[in-house]
DNA sequence: GTCCAGGGCCGTT
DNA sequence: AACGGCCATGGA
């Protein structure tokens, strides 16, 4: 069975309302005159598999040492990115990838912004040529630093499928193109970006807070569509 | 002490 | 194409 994705947003949004999601230190950035952007960059790899609040004491190392920028980690040694971001953990593998990322943009695009202002395929083309970045990573960035309209798909969006009982199978690609598909009838083009967005935060909130790997099923919004939920009451 | 978290890569079947 | 091991820290 398949649920109709707009619905399931709705349903999500009474609940939750809208996220504002990946949160950034404005401030900082303000001070610092710095794209705020880059946080996003930077949290999209040291989140991967790992915590939120490890990434948080990384990113709180970075602005420490007021390294939280594009020139900063092109010029910062290895051995100093390593032990700043190691709260965050896998830091050897990370700080490498952050290099890579930030030393590609740099030397190609001098800017994030110049980056960013391409077409987004071109994109993400670019940042899945770059070793340590996957799919998630790379819409992660695409979705919530340069704004552009994809659908991001993680190990909790596929874990609330599953449990509801859309049949979509594992793969990344099957599962955002659904997603991409129904929403885009559902909304306008212009606020495709936001909508992907929402989706993504409210479906993170959902997995974290109800749908864990031990779900509460009595208490979540989704109880009355969900497959999960109703083989369980048998 | 055990389990797990907003993945991705690489080697083996 | 699919699967398993690996990378590492800190909170529950």
């Amino acid at each position: 069975m398949k649920i109709d994705t707009a619905k399931l947003y709705n349903i999500l949004k009474d609940r939750f309302g809208k996220q504002k999601w990946w949160p950034i230190d404005e401030s900082y950035h303000r001070k610092n005159k710095t794209d705020p952007r880059f946080e996003i960059v930077v949290g999209a790899i040291l989140t991967q598999n790992t915590a939120w609040a490890n990434v948080e004491k990384a990113l709180e190392n970075l602005k420490s040492k007021n390294i939280l920028d594009l020139d900063s980690i092109c010029k910062v040694s290895i051995e100093e990115l390593e032990r700043t971001i190691k709260p965050s953990g896998f830091f050897k593998q990370k700080a490498r990838r952050l290099k890579d990322v930030s030393l590609y943009i740099k030397s190609n695009y001098k800017n994030l912004n110049n980056f960013f202002n391409k077409n987004l395929y071109e994109i993400r083309e670019e940042l899945l040529s770059l070793n340590g970045i996957g799919y998630e990573t790379a819409d992660s960035i695409l979705l919530y630093a340069a704004n552009k309209p994809i659908f991001v798909v993680d190990a909790y969006t596929k874990r609330i499928l599953n449990r509801l009982g859309m049949n979509l199978g594992d793969s990344y690609k099957d599962i955002q193109d659904y997603f991409q598909n129904e929403l885009s009838r559902n909304f306008s083009k212009e606020e495709l970006a936001k909508v992907y967005a929402n989706m993504h935060a409210m479906l993170v909130i959902l997995a974290k807070s109800y749908c864990k790997k031990k779900p509460i099923c009595n208490i979540c919004p989704l109880e009355n569509i969900c497959d999960f939920r109703k083989n369980s009451l048998k």
